[in-house]
DNA sequence: AGCATCCGATTGCATTATGCAACCGGTTGA
DNA sequence: TCAACCGGTTGCATAATGCAATCGGATGCT
């Protein structure tokens, strides 16, 4: 009785887990930028997340079910965050809001790249990057042909570039 | 100069206009609903808006150029909003959301039989749908059959119990 | 052993956003 | 004349966010 959702709306309780300014973004570095460690999605996001903010956003959306948490067996302090399904569930979505800042917003173009990338492969390419998240994040069996490593690429140029300009 | 994105990055740039709790619910009124006044928006929503913040998210699109403001020729207070084309482009966006919420959030079934008809008439019918709204919010020529009334059917029938039930 | 670095966070504090209720001056229709 | 409605605004409390410094423990290098 806690839930004290404000509607049954499809729409608003979608808005009640995702509506807020970072929870999307942390959900697109592990998704595109396999960010996978507390530190990873501190220091190498564009948008320059606060710790206190991602330590909170990861409780929440482990809380809604969009995340869980492992041990890393390299490092015993290491934990690593993996998609759960209905957050891979998520790539169509993710797909619309690219796609429509893309045509919308003054997006920059390197960073604009993969958007359109997911944007003109279609629900097929959408569906061969959810098998790899599967395998990534849920240990399913991994596909053939890897189409994450394309769509990585733009960004982590990105990243590399910001790091070294800091 | 006082933009201050962020970052260039597509989903983050459509983050910083509807990431929030508020924006994409008075979007779905407009859209879905046909609320075109602020009483109605304020007063037949599920959620329960407060009248400054929907004044502020009103404003707020506005300046983000996904609404525009009217005047009602029948009433000289009165003021009618409309969807401007980059808002009737969220379509799809907002289909995704509803669907992602169906199958994952705990929805009522009065609410998403909106969102399951919209899903499961693909992009032809989202096609016909932004037809229809683009007569309707920017005096486009009208099409021929109404899908529009199917969809708002359901919601209506919700909000008038909603009315009475107060 | 010693020490710098990295690990996932937490704390304190300031600013901003949201939520709630009451209220505003003007318009309309009976 | 008057109640109901019009699009908001105001004041105030609470919650979210932003920023910087810091924590105790683990790791790896020398």
């Amino acid at each position: 009785m806690a839930d004290a959702h404000r509607s049954g709306c499809p729409i608003n309780l979608t808005l009640e887990v995702l509506g807020d300014r970072w929870s999307l973004i942390v959900i697109r570095d592990i998704m595109f930028g396999n960010r996978r460690h507390f530190r990873e999605l501190l220091n190498r996001s564009e948008e320059g997340i606060a710790s206190n903010i991602l330590a909170a956003r990861l409780k929440r959306l482990m809380a809604a079910g969009l995340l869980t948490r492992g041990d890393d067996p390299s490092h015993q302090q290491k934990a690593i965050y993996n998609l759960t399904e209905p957050a891979i569930q998520l790539v169509p979505l993710l797909v619309q809001m690219g796609a429509w800042g893309r045509r919308h917003r003054p997006v920059s173009e390197e960073l604009s790249i993969r958007a359109q990338l997911l944007e003109e492969g279609g629900p097929s390419l959408w569906d061969a990057f959810m098998a790899e998240l599967r395998a990534l994040h849920l240990g399913a069996p991994a596909p053939k042909r890897s189409v994450l490593h394309d769509l990585q690429a733009a960004y982590e140029k990105v990243a590399a570039h910001r790091k070294t300009a800091r």
